[in-house]
DNA sequence: GATGGTCAAGGTTAT
DNA sequence: ATAACCTTGACCATC
């Protein structure tokens, strides 16, 4: 089991995924990014190492215009030697990373324009981590897309695309069960089809459920992981924010909903992204949690 | 140096 | 039909 949190570390007086705006683009922004945003990566990697977290979302902005025609800056064979590096550190302490395009990518969309950039982005990080040399357990999540008033159509359109994709995103591609249309049994009947795996949201799951109790639903979620291909599952972990919104994510990690999540987990193994706001505080603490119960061992240092 | 409007991309829901 | 929301920081023009 390993704990992470999503792109954005807090500590550290560093950012990866600083970017620039379209109208001031040049070849010239786009390196001096990249190599910024790399070595960013890799100094909030070895601080997870230091911290007993092994999980990681890389953000999306790593390539400024990453799959934006504007940038033809061959930035896969300039940076080939630091993405390798970067892979090999992830690799050599038992790290796991993971990509999550953002709400623009939407691969059953009626329109063909949106599908094919969707398709572009996805190949683009696909690639970073082919540059990084790492396999198929490291993914790509997304969620299914819109509803678009029949969702049959909608999920029929979006087997359809998944049929069009590159090896090389398809091997990577998982999608996660959303808090407002697209169910665990959505994700479900997707996978029955196709054979994605699917990646759990507690939390979205509370939110938009046919009555499933999350240890049944955690273990349909688990069954849909092939075990060497895709690793053990991937799940995002989070809970209502008290008094906002329903379906806003907490501030800072509620320990006892926590020790009774895990609870239901009982001996299934799984990688646990939390998607708490205060980002590596709450993984520190729920490593921590883990650590007590003994669910997790610490990292070997390198 | 500080400030506040703005930033590639989509879709849903409320008004 | 239009705006707010998701989510969010940080870029950048302007003062």
């Amino acid at each position: 089991m390993r704990i992470g949190y999503p792109c954005v570390n807090e500590s550290l007086d560093c950012t990866s995924t600083s970017t620039f705006r379209l109208a001031s683009y040049s070849d010239e922004r786009v390196e001096l990014a990249v190599g910024n945003n790399l070595a960013c990566l890799q100094r909030i990697l070895v601080w997870n190492v230091a911290q007993h977290l092994l999980f990681f979302r890389i953000g999306s902005g790593i390539v400024p215009f990453g799959s934006h025609p504007i940038n033809t800056f061959p930035w896969q064979t300039r940076f080939a030697a630091e993405f390798r590096s970067v892979g090999d550190y992830i690799k050599a302490n038992s790290m796991r990373v993971s990509f999550h395009p953002d709400q623009f990518v939407v691969l059953n969309s009626p329109d063909a324009g949106i599908v094919e950039r969707s398709v572009q982005e996805l190949v683009y990080q696909g690639s970073m981590l082919d540059l990084m040399g790492l396999d198929s357990t490291h993914k790509l999540q997304i969620h299914v897309g819109g509803l678009y008033g029949d969702r049959e159509l909608a999920i029929s359109r979006f087997i359809a695309t998944y049929h069009t994709l590159p090896e090389a995103v398809r091997a990577r591609l998982v999608i996660e069960n959303d808090d407002r249309l697209f169910s665990l049994q959505d994700c479900l009947r997707v996978h029955a089809a196709v054979g994605i795996p699917i990646l759990f949201d507690n939390f979205h799951h509370e939110c938009l459920n046919h009555g499933e109790p999350m240890a049944e639903a955690l273990r349909l979620a688990a069954a849909t992981w092939h075990p060497t291909r895709d690793g053990v599952m991937m799940m995002d972990y989070s809970s209502q924010a008290l008094g906002e919104r329903r379906g806003k994510h907490t501030a800072s990690l509620e320990e006892d909903l926590f020790q009774g999540f895990i609870a239901e987990l009982g001996d299934l193994d799984v990688d646990i992204m939390l998607e708490i706001k205060d980002k590596e505080a709450s993984a520190g603490r729920a490593c921590g949690i883990l650590r007590n119960l003994g669910r997790i061992v610490a990292a070997q240092t390198v």
